[in-house]
DNA sequence: TTTT
DNA sequence: TTTT
């Protein structure tokens, strides 16, 4: 039961190339760092523009999918929730971090630095079968398999969906 | 793999009490309006009020508990997505619906219609231990349970999650 | 007093080029449908791809960004609120429709169909200047302009943000 | 323009009562903490429970009216946007903050600490009649007023909207 | 550190 | 009607 509503939707650019570490139980854990920028117009009529950078993490199987497909640069819909923690660093100082914690994902449009053009991404599904098994450096190959095991949400392996 | 989000996201209060079926399969089809109210000045400063009525579908576990905790009157959370639909009706004219599918609900303070105060929102645990096994007709007894089976998304049935 | 949210945020891609209309007071009127795609595997483990078309109302400045920016195939972020109508038909039956009213909008990577490549977005603000003064057919020549007249949202006219 | 997306939706209670400062332009600055609470259960099949405390701000006049609405315990809709700082402290050391910066709020149901019972929700006009002028210590007392000055978005200020 |  |  959850006692409250914590959403976080970011669209941006990632600012480097996910990395991925694995649990002692082998789930994955990626993480990338995610821009947002916004513009306004101060009172003198200059455009003031800020970004936010977002330490985005991604559990389990999205985590695979994140490290296989996405890339620095890569333009990203990020939906999560913010997690906010605190450790004691190695000087003893009390330490804070945010974090978002991604709970779908889904690749845009536009192309990874040194990436190939978009019209790579969306191959047939012949390079599905012919991807490898690890990913490896390099630009994204694909666009991104799903983010979620349902896009459903509820308990749709009940088949007898009256749509 | 989804391409594109739909999302939406909806505070609002029942019109009415929710009313469910059930597929061949067993599965709970729960089915409600829920109001949402917006107003705006017009140009000669009078308040222009208007109310949208969404037709918001709760399936499976989501539509027990829709049925079981809520009802008219009730004020609610609904994620979801939007479904358009088109049938022939007995008139031989062809008829549109929208649809909010719901993949998460939270109940919000406030009471139901004829319902009890919501005293217990917030108190012990004790008044959860005593709510009945099976939901019967009269007010909802006791907050919403869960949304969703699991609130982290992602594969969170490996327990070794870093924090 | 808005008593409820009604909000929805969808990312797509448009199905045909935005229709751009005025009104008597010279608001501009514009909609585009704009398709999201959701995919689940049935109990068979067969693939099943359902495609929601919204249809997408901007008013006001954004329907003329809209229209300048957007063409058949653009991939755009949208945000807005449902919107039902109902009227009586010309043969005098009464019809259902369903609106998405934008009130943000942001264009995504990606080209519109037989547009530039993504980097002739973006081009420096000289094409702004040079821009025609009513939107024509063919390809969208730079990134969208701010989807609202103010990203921060409330008064900020009042310089003195402490930040 | 803005390049991305950075929105993020909260429902839930206040843990303290919204403090207020005023800029030199005299603009409200009100912080309050807002406290969203998630559930999960672990391997064992024990309930495990999380609790972010949110650091929400609230601008100019939606900082005015959190003030005079809003009180610890209160259970509320905020949407704004993510907001990193970095600082350094007395101590020397660099500390880093995360603030929601809202851009509407909305009160909902149940009730401050020590407030009164909302009975008036949804009650006649009359006690909104009855209002004081000015914001006094205690509970809220009648619901909140909108959270953006204008719910349509855009420039509605032109009245000839077709609807 | 991204992107435009 | 889009997109992959």
């Amino acid at each position: 039961m959850a006692r409250g509503i914590n959403k976080v939707i970011l669209v941006g650019n990632l600012g480097n190339d996910p990395e991925t570490k694995y649990t002692q139980g082998g789930m994955a854990v990626t993480k990338a760092s995610l821009a947002t920028t916004s513009v306004r117009k101060d009172r003198e009529g200059n455009t003031q523009e800020r970004t936010e950078w977002h330490r985005v993490t991604f559990f389990g199987k999205l985590g695979e999918i994140a490290a296989e497909y996405l890339r620095k640069g890569s333009q990203v819909y990020v939906e999560g929730s913010i997690r906010y923690d605190k450790y004691t660093g190695q000087d003893g100082v009390e330490k804070y971090t945010t974090d978002i914690i991604a709970d779908e994902m889904q690749m845009l449009g536009g192309r990874a630095e040194g990436g190939a053009p978009k019209r790579e991404f969306g191959g047939g599904g012949e390079s599905r079968q012919s991807r490898p098994a690890q990913p490896q450096g390099g630009a994204p190959r694909r666009e991104a398999a799903p983010a979620k095991s349902n896009d459903f949400g509820t308990d749709f392996a009940d088949d007898d969906i009256p749509f």
